[in-house]
DNA sequence: TCCTTTATTGAACGATGTTCAATTAAACGC
DNA sequence: GCGTTTAATTGAACATCGTTCAATAAAGGA
């Protein structure tokens, strides 16, 4: 087993994230055990402990980085995007996400499904979360009126987005394979864009 | 304890599904455990097992009773909004959607996050599924040129509503309270609609 | 070399899902 | 009414889980 002092705490933290990571990449979220994590660090239990107050506290720091991976991720589909109209660089942001969800089902579920124990949310998290939300406002400001509309907007088509994903990952849409999923993702925005279009010329 | 044949066996399957659901409601997600299930029937552990074949086969169960409940739920909205313009059905289903999720929190989440250990979901649950999208077709089909178009629209704003309610409930969308939810709704459906109605006119 | 310090261990606890031999009560034959 | 069969019900057992903490063992200073 592991000698004393081989590694500093702050390595034991990351080979704890790391870890959980290959775990729940391999094992899926059940597989993901403090026992398991340890043993994969070449430690035990107890020392997991020392590094982490809990496998809640654990996990909220796996899921910081997920978020982080995905908004790597979005932002490089936008960037492979640049200069293109808005409604075909929302559905490339929307087919990411939709990847990113297929590809690493687990580590994506666990930022969703799973519940603190703590009632609120880390300050840190929520930064997180509303820096993704940027990503698509960025997008979207230009067709709306003000921030605060794109603000909405934002919000309405990430949660669109997000719940497509989550019934298509779970297989509960109805429709088969990834190529109607890009169907659906189309008519959202499509018919989205074309509605804040009018809300303009309306208004 | 109970005596033997005091219920039949189809009464003990109501009495487990009916003490999940009550210990859903009070203790949430967490709380749910055989033992309790079966102590709050009355028996142990080994009698629940002779109704179901393991935890996941009531689960699945108490998912399909969840299921037409907001099947009556929202089939009682529609009832309500009867010859009101689509948009505003539209949004009231929403709205009771939302608030189901809100009422019944671990039923709702149950439904959703729980993976089922046998990779396919029996077809029964599949066709309550799809129950409820029919009666968001209803609504769409006038304003669709075909019946595939109205599946198709169905399926998006469905998951779009859901993706909304998950991060509401979740506090995850960045807003304050029902009402803000209820401008997410707005803005989804109307500018979901005109993008239809505008679709109908230029192609 | 001994001693202090502390990193690390692993046994322990209560809870989980699941199984199955043992028990016990009802039902039936006489 | 009694003995036997039948099956409903039990609860102990097993492996695993998250979590704690006294015991241990190794590094560094004297």
């Amino acid at each position: 087993m592991a000698r004393r002092s081989e590694h500093s705490r702050e390595e034991l933290h990351d080979m704890a994230l790391e870890a959980a990571e290959a775990i729940l990449e391999e094992e899926g979220l059940d597989g993901l055990s403090t026992r398991k994590v340890a043993a994969r660090m070449g430690y035990t239990v107890g020392t997991l402990y020392l590094v982490f107050r809990n496998l809640d506290a654990l996990i909220l720091e796996v899921n910081g980085r997920t978020l982080a991976e995905l908004h790597r991720v979005l932002a490089a589909s936008l960037a492979a995007s640049e200069g293109e109209p808005a409604g075909a660089r929302l559905k490339a942001l929307a087919l990411a996400y939709h990847d990113f969800a297929r590809r690493h089902p687990a580590r994506w579920a666990l930022m969703y499904e799973h519940r603190m124990s703590q009632a609120a949310l880390p300050a840190w998290f929520n930064l997180a979360v509303h820096e993704l939300f940027a990503l698509l406002e960025d997008i979207l400001r230009p067709l709306c009126g003000d921030a605060s509309a794109a603000a909405l907007a934002a919000r309405t088509l990430w949660g669109s987005v997000h719940g497509i994903c989550v019934l298509a990952v779970t297989d509960k849409l109805d429709v088969a394979g990834p190529l109607q999923v890009e169907q659906v993702f189309a008519s959202l925005i499509d018919n989205f864009l074309i509605g804040l279009a009018a809300d303009g010329k309306g208004v």
